[in-house]
DNA sequence: GGAATTCGTTTTAAGCTTCAAACAATTCTC
DNA sequence: GAGAATTGTTTGAAGCTTAAAACGAATTCC
């Protein structure tokens, strides 16, 4: 599994993007953040569960959905192509923590379900997921995670405005 | 090139979060925010120009430094390992938009730099680029993007505070 | 000056990601 | 009800990504 991990020795993009406009500092910034959160999580499931961010994403939306979803369905939650899907939920049938079978009703469905053992793991994830996230903030105020939640949110309306429509759901 | 482009008819994760601690929702905001905005430049960078994000990113990297750069400079800028530089450069190199030579003084080193094709093409790309982020970022008010500026900088930094040093640079 | 170490890069194996093509089952149309 | 269109999934090709191992050149240390 090599996916996610240590990063070397970084430099920021937005220091070297001086002089130029506030919008591409804005997305610099934007994305350095959410970057470095994100090699901290996956770093962080491998070490403590040899588990890819992904296979993470696919455990906790079949946990929310008791009867299992389709493969399309899947898809859907994750925001990922249907090919991505198969791979990730091939990866996952082969240590055990979901099943596939075939859906009554629709012979070209599959079922994905949690077995014991992965729901099992999935909740352990779940629960230190959420704390490493909540160590990462740890330093903002309050009134600080308000504004960033309501400033996020009108960029987030923004982009979708002003997308291709790919994603204006 | 398969690499970036529109995703599946998408659900927030966000959306699915409630009832969680703030941090978490807070971070899956800023994840789809970033996605969203990511999954638009790709897919136009592939469109306009048939050129990757991360090609894009080792292309801008050497026009900002004139002389050209190592691979070990480049990777450390773009904040990827040395081997996933390789990688870039090969591809920027069989299309002429790059050279590599070996560096003088130094026999294990070498030094990329733009060809003529490559140093036009990435202006061209920058300058689209950046009208591009100013288009996503059209919606927000000047003091909304000051405002999220600097709570993603309280951001950046309390998650270096928390992390595991990997990122403390 | 030769051995050990460090440094810069590439290679390899595994996984993620996309789009497009292939396939199979279902539904629609006449 | 047979052919056509649609829908659900998988497969294939190309690219990105990492960690770890392999290499070769340079430096350090006796």
């Amino acid at each position: 599994m090599r996916e996610g991990g240590p990063l070397p020795n970084p430099i920021d993009h937005e220091v070297t993007a001086s002089g130029r406009k506030p919008e591409l500092r804005l997305w610099l910034r934007m994305l350095t953040c959410a970057n470095l959160i994100e090699a901290e999580i996956r770093a962080k499931l491998r070490e403590h569960f040899n588990v890819t961010l992904p296979q993470f994403d696919l455990l906790a939306q079949l946990d929310k959905a008791p009867d299992g979803l389709s493969m399309g369905e899947l898809s859907r939650r994750m925001m990922v192509t249907n090919g991505n899907v198969t791979g990730i939920a091939d990866r996952l049938e082969a240590v055990g923590m979901v099943r596939r079978a075939r859906s009554r009703g629709d012979r070209r469905s599959q079922t994905v379900t949690l077995t014991r053992s992965g729901r099992e793991a999935c909740r352990r994830l779940a629960r230190d997921h959420e704390g490493w996230i909540a160590e990462l903030f740890a330093g903002l105020q309050r009134d600080e995670m308000a504004t960033l939640m309501d400033t996020l949110a009108q960029a987030k309306q923004s982009v979708r405005a002003a997308g291709s429509g790919r994603n204006a759901a």
